[in-house]
Formats: C-alpha cells, sequence, structure tokens
DNA sequence: ATTATCTATAGATCTATAGATAATGC
DNA sequence: ATTATCTATAGATCTATAGATAATGC
C-alpha cells in the first residue's frame, strides 16, 4: 500500500503509461501534439485521452502551453546532456583510446550523432516532430530553442575538430550532421525508419567529413563512447 | 486601359505580388502559414493581410483548406517535374555526354538535388515549411502527398543507379539526398542558408554515394542539365 | 447581367476560471 | 485541511453562409 497523503485520491485504472496523472496528460499530449499538432489539439482531446474533465487539467497545469513546454523540452534534453559530456571529454586519461587525432574526433561526432539520432527514433512518440510545429519557434518557447540551438552549436565544434573534407568549410561538416539526425524525425513521420536509421544517420555525417574508409574503426569507437557515457 | 469585363472592379491599390486578388491571398496566406502555421492562422488575418474583409474570401476559395492545398501543391510541382524529365531522359541522344556510366548518373542525382533545392531556398516565401504541417498528412491533402512520395521514389531510383558505396544500400543513396534537400528548409527556418545552401546540400548527396573523388567533374554535368532541362 | 466586394450573423468551437464535491490523512 | 476531481460558464474566438450593394460591360 503506497501512502498517498491527504486529499482525494485521483481517478482510478489509468489508461496511460505514467505514475501520475500528470505524466498521463503528458503522455496523451505527446501522442496528441506529434500526430495532430497544437493548435488542433484542444485540451478537451487530451482530457478525454486521459480519462478525466478538461477543467481538471488546469489542477496539474496552468496553461495548455505549459504542456508543450515540458514536451518540448524532453526532445532536447537527453541529447543535449550527452553531447555536453563528449565534448568536455578530454579524451586523455582514458588510457589507450586518448589519442585525439581525428579518429576520436571523428568518434565523437558519430557518438553524439548516433545517441541523438536513437532516441529520437526510439521514444515512444515521435517528439522530435514537436520542433517542426510553428508554436515552438515562438518566444514563448525561447528556452527551448536556446536548448537546441546549444545543441547545433556543439555538433559544429565536434564536425569543426575534423580535417577539411575538401568540398565543403569545416564549419559546416558538423551542420551537415546535425541536419541528418534531425532529418530522422520526418523519416520516422513518414514510417520509413528502420532500426538502423539512426546508425545510418550517423555514419552518413561522418562520411560527409571524408572519412569513409575508417569507418568501420571510428564506429567501433563511436560505440564505445555511447556505452561509456550514455 | 485593359479592359477587366463585367462586374464590380476588385480593390484598389494591391498591397501583395500577383495579377489577381486571388493571387494576393495566396500570397498572404503564404507568409501566415509559413511562419505561424495553418491552424494559427485565421481567415479574417489572411484577409486583413490582403486589405478585404474575411467574408470576401470565400468568393475566391471555398474553404480555408483549398488555399493551403493549392500552395502545397506549389511546394513540390516544380521539382517535380524537373525530376521526371530528368529521370527518363536516357541521356543517349545529347551527343559525348551519352554514355550512361556513373558520372551520368551521378550528375542526374546531383541535377535533381540542386534544382530542388534551388527551388525551396530562393522561393519567395519559405513554402516548403508547409510539409511540415501537420495538416499537411491529413487525407484532405493527399494528392500533394502522393506528389511527394512519387519525388522521394524518384531521388531513391536515381540514386540506385550509382554504384554501391560500401555502408548502406543503394536504395538508401537517394533517399539520404532527399532528406538533405529537405533538411533545407528548416536550415532556411532557422534563418541559417547561404546562397550555396543547396549547392551544398546536393554535393553531399553525392559525397554519400562514395563520388568526392569526381565532385567537381559531377558538379558541371550537373549544371548543364541543369541549364538544358530546367 | 455579372462580378467583387460588403455587412451581419449563425453555430460551433476553445481556453480558462469559479466554485462545489468527494475522498483521503491528521 | 488537503488534494483531485467535478459542473457550469464567461468570453473570445473562428469558419462559412445569406443576402445587400457597388461598379462595371452589354
Amino acid at each position: 500500500m503506497t501512502t498517498t497523503g491527504p486529499g482525494r485520491p485521483r481517478k482510478q485504472q489509468p489508461s496511460r503509461p505514467g505514475a501520475t496523472a500528470r505524466d498521463e496528460i503528458l503522455d496523451a499530449a505527446a501522442e496528441l501534439f506529434t500526430t495532430q499538432g497544437y493548435a488542433n489539439t484542444s485540451t478537451r482531446s487530451i482530457a478525454e485521452a486521459v480519462g478525466i474533465r478538461q477543467s481538471s487539467l488546469y489542477h496539474h497545469f496552468g496553461h495548455k502551453d505549459d504542456i508543450l513546454e515540458v514536451l518540448l523540452a524532453g526532445t532536447v534534453a537527453g541529447g543535449l546532456a550527452f553531447a555536453r559530456r563528449v565534448y568536455s571529454d578530454s579524451e586523455g586519461g582514458s588510457g589507450d583510446e586518448g589519442d585525439g587525432g581525428p579518429m576520436a574526433a571523428a568518434a565523437r561526432l558519430h557518438a553524439v550523432a548516433l545517441y541523438d539520432g536513437t532516441q529520437l527514433c526510439t521514444a515512444r512518440w515521435n517528439l522530435g516532430v514537436l520542433y517542426n510545429l510553428p508554436e515552438a519557434r515562438t518566444p514563448r518557447f525561447h528556452s527551448f530553442m536556446a536548448d537546441r540551438n546549444e545543441l547545433r552549436g556543439l555538433y559544429q565544434r565536434l564536425g569543426a575538430e575534423l580535417p577539411a573534407n575538401g568540398w565543403a568549410s569545416t564549419s559546416e561538416n558538423g551542420d551537415l550532421a546535425f541536419r541528418l539526425v534531425e532529418s530522422l524525425v520526418n523519416l520516422r513521420a513518414d514510417g520509413l525508419n528502420t532500426p538502423d536509421s539512426p546508425q545510418q544517420a550517423a555514419d552518413a555525417g561522418i562520411v560527409l567529413c571524408g572519412l569513409a574508409a575508417s569507418l568501420a574503426a571510428i564506429r567501433a569507437r563511436s560505440a564505445a563512447l555511447v556505452t561509456r557515457m550514455g
């Protein structure tokens, strides 16, 4: 028996995953926002999907856009945290892997793309499409935008550590990888992603950097990084 | 003096490009739909941007979604027409270029990507983002979806004519190029595109096919194709 | 007569608030 | 007392239609 504290208990038989009513609301909103968009999803339809009344939502969230804000934060938080860790990792103290050469740099970019892409493709809902919603570009969600821009910047800086590829400026290596990973959300929205779509996106980012010949070795180092830091 | 036919003349001093009121409405809707989304744009705000009353819109379009349908069609029509022409072009009758080898195939994919990406980046409004609107995935717009899927299929078939790149299946070469071109609309939405973003996207598609070494020659043949068929 | 505009409005939303009620722990 | 739910509703939309009016060509 879990002691729930004072107050009327929340409704029985939760129809959605989540320990709390708040989590159920977030899950329902994630499904509806990703499939129908934010403006086309009424607070009534979210409440119906949870099994409560429309006005009861406002006990858990002050406003409808507070729900979207929480979901948007979840879109980028994991990938950003991982990218920060990888970027600030000097790779000097981990023994024989710490050569700091182009292979190590490539593995870092690959690992970030792989982690990020895997998260986007395996989340219960395709939350990445929330970024494509016009509402996400609104000042209301500037803190999400700041996080996403920081993540993009980390891709760019990781890409800039790689040697010039001879056909584009080095600062764009990372951004192309970022865009390839981001394209996974559209692939998933079209129902065309496969279990190895994230791997292919990460690989493609490395190939674009002119390192196709070393791809197998870079993949292995990237996987080790994800295991160690993920 | 242009003779306008019978009937009350349309309002004076058009505030937007377009010969007809219908064109002005489409231009205003393009701006508003791309920046605020479809559901967040009221018919009243479109009418205000044109300088007419809300109900006057319905003289030119039966329903609000008819406006979006016309705009969506414009997103893909040009690129699809070009890709069809390039794909059905045997390249056998154009003299010394008709070798049908990997260079020719690469130039064809490159040309399609370059034309498509250039159109997306240079259009007056960033109409490509309309595809990201949740409404576009609705059955209402299945004819747009069909066109877009046909375009995607042409990318895939053009990519499949290229030699294996050793790290992904050949059928995915073209789709990666498609996704890179599509990522241009997000780049533009973020204000990060440059005049050569389409060129870089097309180049990246070729590099992913393992043909980086021949890129300069492929670029030249691609440019010739765009000139000849665009 | 024809066309493009207008005014006015019906009917259907949708978000958020006010305040009642039920079910618990203290 | 506290918490989570409920009923009811205010107020602000928004789309689409009905029907009047203005300005032209025939």
